[in-house]
DNA sequence: AGCACGCCGACT
DNA sequence: GTCGGCGTGCTC
């Protein structure tokens, strides 16, 4: 008897097992529907085999779905990536045809000469139609408008059988990029990345690089022309170019329409059901060239994948958090090394992650130089907060001030940032000392004044300020305490009055288009003094910023987040990377209560080599990423009680391993989400222990009731 | 994920 | 006496 295992869309670790029954041919790679309890699902056959009998009764593989098989390398990279983040390879599987959910688009309807057929009464418009149409097949519409008559004449002629309705498919048509479209001119650094990125490719196998260049060195015209060079050496490889977000695809889509005179196809959730068929399948049949998405485009079924890019690389937003939890730039190596594609991590601020492997000798390093000398880190400054604190109740001392008056007289910007959304991130009660949260959750209500709420930044609660305090019920006694950008803006206006000021922050543009439009009067100068969270860090240009203040330096490094540094620095080197210009240099501030951190004292002296050495350090001191791994598992239930069981069972169920230590449990920062109990634990390893193996194994011990969700994080980013 | 089975409250 | 609440568990 033949039987195909089969990877269903559940949450499962592995294959079910199916008859093929006799007269049906199914292979590796092939869609299936099979059927499941009362149900059919579908699936894709990860492989098929011979056996005399089973000890259990198969079901039956109902239907092959013939028409799109999965490559091979691309079910390989999904099973890859199912085991590396130990998730159920069934679901990871279906990520990879998420494409074809919806149904294809309706097939265009033309109007045709039916051979030997006349009208009987030819009219004027009736023969300037007939006359317009000639030979060929054209929609009804564009027909009307060549003749310049109204579709009614048309439809009548259809109606009367001189003219029939054909059916197109409608296939959605890339076309080819030409490389030699407008080539752009490459400086010698260019030249020379873009030509070792390009015979990689030409060689063939996996190759990956890190090309490290400062913003505006140029990376974009380095990679794109090392595309074009590939194309041109193989007209069937395939480009895929990953980016951090939706909001930045569409620049890059233009750039890249400009460069290779057609449009690539464009991947993320963003993109309608339909085209996205369209997109696959285009993909799996090698008629599409180049694709620029987000994480998930790593799943589109590639004939000839030969180049992925992942632009902005350090970014964090790569990793995806929510369901399946990975990371995309770590995935688009390995589907490099699967593929045997050339893989190039693109940034001004590489990941420690990135430097470390680069350093290794194990990806190849390509420097582009800055453009005028302009450095990775601006002139940066520390405010020690303990000689020159700020007044009560106010969050910007002397120095800062004065620099924001300096530059606001010199008609320059500043861009204050501070990554607290609100008024004041506690309101407290002055009487008996309560601290307002929400409901079900142990997280702090946060004051908007911008809305005169009370909000939960991680339930979306929100309330009116109370009058009386909800614990003891003192009258008019809650006060809020620290800042958020909406209290440093007051702050701003209070000591600028003539000073134009604004806030960027998730509250006050919650949208892409309001974005650009603050960005645009940023840009266009409208604004003096802007106060922003990390919403604004990234990916503008603004020619009259010349001052970056960072409120509170210190917040990224407190609280034990093993990237908060590197976020600063990256923070940092993107927010004034684009300030000033040869002529207007730029300068940041940054107040910390603890000027003498190896960090800040590194970002201080402006050098990226010097703060990656220092944080590299500490990070080695503690065995920790990239010099050892990390894994999280997460428990969460409404049950506090099962929460506890589980995590005490996970405890007690430690496999022996060296080189590796399991901490917790312990709550988790947020140990009360929306009336969920949370716990968590983490692992770390030297890098050359089997992590997910040893997980693996431990989790295999031990029995998780259905009331407690079990997430595993491996290579966490966030520490929440 | 669905969809069953399975034990305790308000209805024709 | 039933209809139905969603807690637990299985689906090759």
């Amino acid at each position: 008897m033949k039987v195909a295992s089969v990877l269903i869309p559940l949450p499962v670790p592995e294959a079910f097992d199916y008859e093929v029954p006799e007269g049906l041919t199914a292979v590796r790679g092939d869609q299936v529907t099979v059927p499941l309890g009362p149900r059919l699902i579908r699936g894709v056959v990860a492989e098929v085999f011979e056996t005399t009998g089973s000890n259990r009764r198969l079901k039956a593989i109902d239907q092959v779905v013939s028409e799109h098989r999965l490559p091979e390398r691309t079910l390989t990279f999904v099973e890859w990536a199912a085991r590396w983040t130990l998730s159920p390879p069934g679901e990871m599987a279906a990520t990879a045809l998420k494409g074809l959910r919806a149904p294809r688009p309706r097939p265009e309807r033309r109007v045709k000469r039916v051979e030997g057929r006349s009208p009987a009464r030819p009219t004027a418009t009736r023969t300037a139609v007939l006359e317009a149409l000639g030979h060929r097949s054209m929609t009804g519409a564009d027909l009307a408008r060549a003749a310049n008559v109204s579709t009614g004449v048309v439809k009548g002629l259809v109606d009367e059988g001189v003219l029939t309705v054909i059916e197109i498919e409608a296939v959605a048509v890339f076309d080819a990029p030409d490389p030699d479209h407008a080539p752009a001119t490459l400086n010698p650094d260019q030249a020379a990345s873009a030509t070792a990125i390009a015979e990689a490719v030409a060689k063939g196998g996996f190759a990956p690089f890190l090309l490290d260049g400062v913003t505006g060195s140029g990376k974009t015209e380095a990679y794109l022309e090392a595309a074009a060079r590939a194309l041109r050496h193989d007209p069937t490889a395939q480009v895929l170019i990953l980016l951090p977000e939706i909001a930045l695809t569409q620049a890059l889509i233009e750039r890249i329409t400009a460069r290779f005179g057609a449009a690539p196809a464009e991947w993320h959730s963003g993109v309608t059901p339909p085209k996205r068929r369209q997109v696959w399948e285009a993909v799996v049949a090698g008629r599409c060239n180049i694709v620029v998405g987000a994480r998930s485009a790593l799943f589109l079924p590639y004939a000839n994948l030969k180049l992925v890019v992942v632009d902005e690389e350090h970014d964090g937003s790569f990793k995806q958090e929510e369901g399946l939890v990975y990371h995309g730039r770590d995935l688009a190596v390995a589907r490099g090394r699967i593929e045997g594609a050339t893989v190039v991590l693109a940034s001004a601020t590489p990941s420690l992650e990135t430097l470390w492997n680069a350093r290794q000798g194990r990806y190849g390093w390509l420097k582009l130089a800055a453009r005028h000398g302009a450095a990775v880190l601006p002139d940066i400054d520390l405010i020690d907060l303990r000689t020159c604190p700020p007044d009560p109740q106010t969050w910007l001392s002397q120095p800062l001030r004065d620099a924001i008056g300096e530059t606001f007289a010199r008609g320059e910007q500043s861009l204050l940032f501070l990554n607290r959304r609100g008024y004041a991130p506690v309101v407290l009660c002055r009487a008996c000392g309560h601290r307002l949260t929400a409901p079900d959750t142990d997280s702090w209500l946060v004051e908007h004044r911008y809305t005169g709420r009370l909000v939960c930044h991680l339930t979306g609660f929100s309330m009116m300020k109370p009058k009386l305090c909800p614990s003891c019920g003192a009258e008019d006694s809650l006060v809020p305490v620290g800042p958020g950008v909406e209290r440093v803006e007051e702050e701003v206006r209070r000591l600028f009055p003539e000073a134009r000021t604004a806030i960027f922050s998730s509250d006050t543009v919650p949208d892409g288009a309001s974005a650009r439009a603050l960005i645009q009067s940023m840009a266009e100068g409208e604004i003096d003094i802007l106060v922003a969270t990390q919403a604004a860090a990234k990916g503008h240009n603004f020619p009259r910023l010349t001052l970056v203040g960072v409120v509170d330096a210190d917040l990224g490094l407190r609280g034990g987040d093993l990237r908060a540094a590197e976020r600063t620095y990256q923070l940092l080197a993107q927010a004034t990377g684009r300030a000033g210009r040869a002529d207007k240099p730029g300068r940041a501030l940054l107040q910390t209560w603890t000027p003498e951190h190896p960090v800040l004292m590194a970002l201080a002296a402006g050098d990226r080599d010097a703060f990656v050495e220092a944080e590299m350090g500490e990070r080695e001191a503690a065995s920790l990423p990239p010099h050892g791994r990390l894994a999280a598992i997460i428990l969460s239930s409404e049950n506090a009680m099962a929460v506890e069981k589980v995590a005490r069972d996970l405890a007690e169920a430690i496999p022996n391993a060296e080189r590796l230590e399991v901490y917790g449990p312990a709550d988790a920062p947020l140990a009360l989400v929306r009336g969920r109990r949370r716990k968590r634990l983490l692992v770390r390893a030297d890098r050359d222990v089997n992590l997910q193996a040893f997980l693996r194994a431990w989790l295999g011990r031990v029995k998780v009731p259905a009331s407690v969700r079990l997430t595993v994080d491996v290579d966490p980013y966030s520490f929440l």
